[in-house]
DNA sequence: GCAAACATGTTCATTTTTTCACAACTCATT
DNA sequence: AATGAGTTGTGAAAAAATGAACATGTTTGC
C-alpha cells in the first residue's frame, strides 16, 4: 500500500462500516466477508476492499475479516481509538443537550470545557462542568489539552466563538450552527445540520414525483 | 438544459448555498456572482455553475445571480418551497429536543405527530403534541397526510420504527438512530450522525501529524 | 497432499464528477 | 452606436471514484 490521498466519502464509509461492525459483535458474529458486510451497508463489495486497502491489509484471504480486529484496524485509521478532550462553546438548547449526553465516550470523544459569553449562564454548572467565560478560553484550553471545538452558538455569534477557538490554537472545530465561519488554511472546519439530510429525502422526493407525473402524461 | 441524473454532492453543496444566500439576503445584499458566493461556501465557482445548470438558468450573463430570486430557486430545485410534514417517531432525549425545536418551519418542515411505543409516555403532550402508539400511525399518517419519518428510537428499535413506517405508506425516513435500517427498494433512507463529522476531523488531525512526523523523521 | 471453494488485495476499464476555457450575453460609458 | 469590462452557461478536458475481473492466498474435504 502506498500513501495516497484518501477520498472523503471513503471515511464517511469507514464510519458506516465501524457501526456495522460493532452491531456484528454485538451478535458474536466473529468474521465477515466483505461481502456481507457490503450488503449490510449497502454498498459495492470491492468499493470495501478498496476503502480499507487505503490504510493496510486487514483482511485474510480464503476467510473475511475477524470482526474485533477489523473494528479496532478502522478506528486507528480513524484515529478514534482514544479519547479526545473537546469544548463546546454555546450553552443553548443544543449546547446543553450535548453536555448531557452520555454517547461519547463510547464513540471516542469527551466534553470537557463548556463555555458561553452569557454572563447569566458563566458559573452554571450542566452535567458536572461549569460554564466559563469565552475570554478564559485559551489557558483552559492549554491545561486541559482541549483539541477539538464544539461550537452550538447562534447563527450570528459562530464567526466569534471560531474567532477564540483559532486564537486558543484549536485546528479542529465542529460547527452545528448555521453560520459558515472563516478560519485559517490550517484549520479543519466540519458543518453539521440534519436539515441537509431533509432537503435530500424531498428532492427524491420531488423528481420521483415529477417523474410519475411525466410518464402518466405521456400515456 | 436536458434532464439528467443528479449527483448527491450536488443536492448537498445546494444546501450549502442556500444558507450562505439566506446570509447575504439578511444583510441586503441584491446580487451575487459565482465568484463571490464560491468565495463564502469555499468552492469552484463552475462547480456552482453547473450545479445550478441542473436545474435551469437562474442567473444574467454580465451580472450574476439575483439573491432573493436564486434562494427561491433552489428552494423549488429543492423541493422545499413548501413545508412538509413529519412524524416523530421515539420521544426520548433527542425526540423531546427536535420536538420543541423551533426552527423547522423556517427550513420548510413541521412535525405534526409523535409516537413512542412506552406506555408511560403515550397520552403525554409534549410542544403541543400528544404522543401516540406507533400501532395507530398507519391512520394518523393517511389523515395528517404525513410524508417524512424521523426515527429518534434507540438503536435497537430502529428498525421496528422503521417497519411501522414502511407499513404506513412513507417512503421517506431521516434516521437519527446508530442502526442500519432495511427498507424496500422505493424507500428512502437517510441517516444522521454528528460523529461521522467527529471522525472527519480526528481523521485529518491524525494524518496532520502524522506527515509532520514523518517529515520530522527524514530531516 | 491435492483439488475445490472461498475471499482478499489490486489492477484496469468505466463511469462520474470536477475544473477549465470560451462563446454568448449584459451593462455602463463614451 | 460602439467599446470594454464583467459574468453566465456549457462543451471539452482532466481528475477522481467506482466496479469488474483476476491473481494470490486460505481453508476444507477427501
Amino acid at each position: 500500500m502506498k500513501s495516497k490521498h484518501i477520498p472523503r466519502a471513503t471515511i464517511q464509509r469507514l464510519a458506516v462500516y465501524l457501526q456495522v461492525l460493532e452491531a456484528l459483535n454485538d451478535e458474536e458474529i466473529e468474521v465477515v466477508s466483505s461481502e456481507a458486510l457490503a450488503r449490510a451497508c449497502d454498498v459495492n463489495p470491492s468499493q470495501i476492499r478498496k476503502d480499507l486497502a487505503y490504510f493496510g491489509e486487514f483482511g485474510v484471504r480464503g476467510v473475511g475479516y475477524y470482526v474485533a480486529k477489523l473494528i479496532q484496524s478502522i478506528k486507528v485509521s480513524l484515529g478514534t481509538d482514544r479519547i479526545w478532550r473537546t469544548a463546546l462553546i454555546g450553552v443553548g438548547n443544543l449546547g446543553r443537550s450535548l453536555l448531557r449526553y452520555k454517547g461519547f465516550p463510547k464513540r471516542g470523544f469527551q466534553v470537557v470545557a463548556a463555555f458561553d459569553c452569557d454572563p447569566f449562564k458563566i458559573g452554571e454548572t450542566i452535567a458536572g462542568l461549569e460554564v466559563m467565560c469565552p475570554r478564559r478560553m485559551k489557558e483552559n484550553v492549554k491545561d486541559m489539552r482541549i483539541e477539538i471545538g464544539i461550537i452550538t452558538t447562534p447563527t450570528d455569534r459562530a464567526q466569534r466563538a471560531a474567532n477564540y477557538l483559532v486564537e486558543s490554537d484549536i485546528h479542529c472545530i465542529l460547527n452545528f450552527s448555521a453560520a459558515r465561519i472563516h478560519v485559517p488554511d490550517h484549520v479543519f472546519v466540519e458543518y453539521v445540520d440534519f436539515f441537509h439530510h431533509l432537503y435530500a429525502l424531498t428532492f427524491k422526493l420531488n423528481t420521483s414525483a415529477v417523474q410519475r407525473f411525466e410518464s402518466f402524461s405521456k400515456n
